[in-house]
DNA sequence: GGCGGCTGGTCCATTCAGTGGAACGCGGTC
DNA sequence: GACCGCGTTCCACTGAATGGACCAGCCGCC
């Protein structure tokens, strides 16, 4: 029974799931004023599904509101992709710690963004991204580094948009010397004063379908000493990626 | 609209979370017809909520069937006391696994079970737990470190219902023995051949809202000189929790 | 090749789970 | 004390959700 228009979804699927995402979105607590107004759903519908969902623990009540609760977490861990791809992942990131010291990273295409699945923290401060967080494709070296190996016109179209009309020629050429050397490069264009070198991890059909990253400062980190390191974790991942299936 | 009598849950709300819960539960991908079976749901409905689970990437179709996805994943990395706990814990366990070079444990309680919120693998194989995992808490030193300051009547009886008649006393006996030394201890209660040493973590209220243990094999981990370390470790953390606080 | 069994998806007449404005209680501020 | 904002609860009403029936596809067996 949806009377009075509102501009929110109206589905109960629909709705917990807006909810949930604006509880992920505030970065800590918020209020169930808060989430009415950023999902457009009636304050009372908002109250009483956030019941539900403290009562089963999806969520849980803090000081300050509502914050994700444990069942997400053990929901979380069991992310099928995140979970292989970490596990394929540990001995290749230990061997490029010890030879860079410098922060790490394996993510995945989500959307228009790259989600990164693990981390491994190195000298940055503050931490540029973690397991969980997103980064935009088209700047982060990450992004890059799967664009280029992605024959799939319509995902690169997707992507594309966000791209003005005339940074796509130099983009396309860039994205082509990317194919050329194995190695794409973020030059502060995501994070200011860092760094990034990412190559892709490929699947045995040769689809990129996560990337390995070293971030460290522009000042002190020399991007050309990185390039073979990462080529070869990407590579020793996309081996292990492929035993894994088989 | 609900039919034919059916035993499983009727809201929509109750249905999507049970979907998740057994999904979960399958510790790998599983089939519309199996999540029909476990939740008691007609399979027609479920095959209409993984649709649309799966279209905003709460699951995702795998070659044997549906598993978590990335949208879980997101949500669970910022799922509050995992995130707050296992920050602190961090320094921590890195200089626990200094001193002792076993596998170590901080975990929450979650009904009648330990959660664990972060690990560190040691010597022990196969890993007895790790984040995300549940274990019982009368059987492990996690458990038992935390029932032990645990004062709300009601919470200790639901545990202690899991109980045989005989073993109520000996139990009441251990945990006021771990009250007095402020250890717990699981020899090979929980997995063969390992045991535990925990100590609890308190709130600034002295309520215990973790616990922090190692575990290696039971022929080789002396689990006297483990004790000390666990107690130096958990008070280490109840104080940077508290600091976290302020 | 035909058959049977199993799977997952789609349809739509039916119905009851879900609704949200209104009212309320509480706490904080002036 | 009055006002404001928050979150909760209620219930007459209704439209979102339903699930049995049917379908297509796949696999294994004779």
């Amino acid at each position: 029974m949806r009377s009075a228009p509102h501009d929110g979804p109206v589905s109960v699927l629909d709705r917990i799931l807006a909810i949930l995402d604006t509880v992920r979105e505030a970065h800590g607590a918020t209020t169930i004023t808060r989430i009415a107004l950023a999902t457009g759903i009636p304050k009372s519908t908002v109250s009483r599904l956030v019941g539900d969902l403290v009562r089963q623990r999806y969520l849980m009540r803090a000081e300050d509101g509502v914050v994700i609760g444990l069942r997400l977490f053990e929901l979380g861990v069991r992310a099928s992709t995140p979970r292989r791809l970490g596990l394929a992942a540990l001995p290749v990131l230990a061997e490029l710690f010890n030879a860079t010291g410098e922060h790490l990273n394996v993510a995945v295409q989500e959307g228009p963004d790259m989600l990164s699945v693990i981390s491994v923290r190195g000298r940055l401060r503050p931490v540029p991204s973690r397991a969980g967080v997103r980064v935009p494709s088209i700047t982060t070296a990450l992004g890059k580094a799967v664009l280029a190996f992605t024959e799939d016109e319509s995902a690169l179209a997707g992507v594309m948009t966000g791209i003005d009309r005339y940074r796509r020629r130099p983009f396309e050429r860039e994205l082509a010397a990317i194919r050329m050397e194995w190695v794409a490069i973020d030059r502060c264009e995501t994070f200011p004063g860092v760094v990034g070198v990412a190559s892709p991890v490929l699947s045995p059909e040769r689809v990129p379908v996560a990337a390995i990253s070293v971030a460290g400062p522009v000042s002190d980190m020399d991007a050309n000493r990185m390039m073979p390191l990462v080529r070869h974790a990407a590579l020793a991942l996309t081996h292990r990626l492929a035993s894994q299936v088989a």
